[in-house]
DNA sequence: GTTTTAAAAGAACGAACATTCGTTTATCTT
DNA sequence: AAGATAAACGAATGTTCGTTCTTTTAAAAC
C-alpha cells in the first residue's frame, strides 16, 4: 500500500493557515487551498474529514504549540516576577517566531467557530492557576478576582503586541516591537499588582 | 415617486450584525439576510452597492456610535484620572447597551476587511492624543512610549470586558462584569501609570 | 386620475462552494 | 514480478453564492 506523505499534510496545514490570515475565514475554500498547496482538493478529504475539521484541527495544533512554548521552562513555583517575565518573554518569542500563528489564532478569537472553553488545554489552565495561588499565598501580589488578576497581568501585553502586529501588516514588514518597550510594559504591571 | 423605507435599512442593518455575530463573516450571506430581514436579496442593493460596501457601511456606523458613546462628556482638558475613568465608564456602558455591536466590530479587528487605519475616526483619535499630552505636561502620569502608554491603560478594560463577554455567550445570558470589578481594574491601572 | 419614478420583488445568471465518486498511480507485501 | 491497498487525481455532484435583469407595485407630482 501506499504511505501517507507527510510533507502534503505540512504544506496543506501551512497554506490553510497562510490563506486564512490573509483572506480570513470568508475567503478560505477548499479548491483555492488545493490550488495553492498544488494538489487536489479530493486529496486533502484523505487528511481531513472536512472543512470544519480542518478548521478545528489546525486550531488545535497552532494552540498546542502555544502553550508549549508559553510554558517552557516555567514551573508555577518560581516567584511571581520572575515567572510573569518569564511568560510574557516566552510569549513574546512565540509571536517573533510564529507571527502567523499567531495571527491565526486571533482569527478565532470572537469568532463562533471555537468555544471559550476551548481556548488553551486543561494543563495550561491549571499550571495557571497554580502560579497565582502561590503567589497570593506569599504576598507577592494582591489578592483580587481572577479575571481582574489576569486582565491586569496580561491586558497591556496583548494590547501592546496587536498594535505592533497590526502595523507591521501582513507583507514582508518586520514585527516591530522591541524587548525593551515589552519591559517597560512589564514593569507597569508589576507596579499595578503589588499587593 | 416612491420614497426609500427607512425602517427597512434599519433591519438589513440590524439582522446583518446579528447574523455575523451568530455565525460570523463565514456564514454571513446576502441571501440569508434576505430571508431574515424578510425582503428580496435584491432589495439589499437598493440600499448598499454590495456586500463589502454592505459591511464597510455597518463597520463605520457602529464605529462612529462608539466614538460619540466613548466622547460622552469627555474633555481632553480633564483631570487625568477624572477623564480616563470617564472613559472607561462610558465604553463599560456603551457595550452593556449595545453587546452586539460591539461583538461585531471585535468581529473586524483582526479581520483582513479592514485596515487599522480604519479604527475610530480621525477626531477621536486627535482628542485621546490630547488628553494624554496634557496629563504628561501636568506630570499626573508617567511618560512613556505612546503605544505603552494606551496598552497600559486600556489593555486590562478589553481583556477583562472580553472574558465576561464570551462568559455570556450568544444567548440570553446576561452580560456579567460589575462595575465594582471594573473600578477594581481601573485602580490598578492608575496605579500602574502614576509617574 | 393619470403620469412619472423609483422602490421592491422574483426569477435568473454564471461562478464558486463543499463534498463525493470512479479511476489511476505509487508503494508496500509477497 | 505480481498483487494488494490506499493515496491521489479529475470530473462531476447538487447547492449556495453575489449580483443583475425584468417586471410589478406603490407613492408622489401633476
Amino acid at each position: 500500500m501506499r504511505p501517507r506523505d507527510e510533507q502534503k499534510e505540512a504544506t496543506i496545514r501551512e497554506k490553510a493557515i497562510e490563506m486564512i490570515v490573509q483572506e480570513g475565514f470568508d475567503g478560505f475554500s477548499m479548491q483555492k487551498l488545493a490550488k495553492a498547496a498544488g494538489l487536489s482538493a479530493s486529496t486533502i478529504y484523505i487528511y481531513f474529514k472536512n472543512r470544519e475539521d480542518l478548521l478545528r484541527q489546525l486550531y488545535l495544533a497552532v494552540d498546542e504549540v502555544f502553550a508549549r512554548e508559553a510554558l517552557r521552562h516555567f514551573d508555577p513555583a518560581m516567584p511571581f516576577e520572575d515567572g510573569l517575565w518569564l511568560q510574557w518573554k516566552n510569549r513574546y518569542r512565540y509571536i517573533l517566531k510564529h507571527p502567523l500563528y499567531f495571527h491565526f489564532s486571533e482569527q478565532f478569537r470572537n469568532s463562533p467557530l471555537i468555544r471559550q472553553q476551548d481556548l488553551h488545554t486543561p494543563a495550561f489552565r491549571s499550571a495557571m492557576q497554580q502560579f497565582v495561588r502561590n503567589a497570593v499565598q506569599r504576598k507577592e501580589v494582591a489578592e483580587l478576582p481572577a479575571e481582574v488578576f489576569w486582565a491586569a497581568a496580561y491586558g497591556p501585553f496583548y494590547i501592546l503586541v496587536q498594535f505592533h502586529l497590526q502595523q507591521s501588516g501582513m507583507g514582508g514588514k518586520p514585527f516591530s516591537l522591541s524587548e525593551q518597550k515589552l519591559k517597560q510594559a512589564f514593569q507597569l504591571v508589576i507596579k499595578a499588582l503589588r499587593p
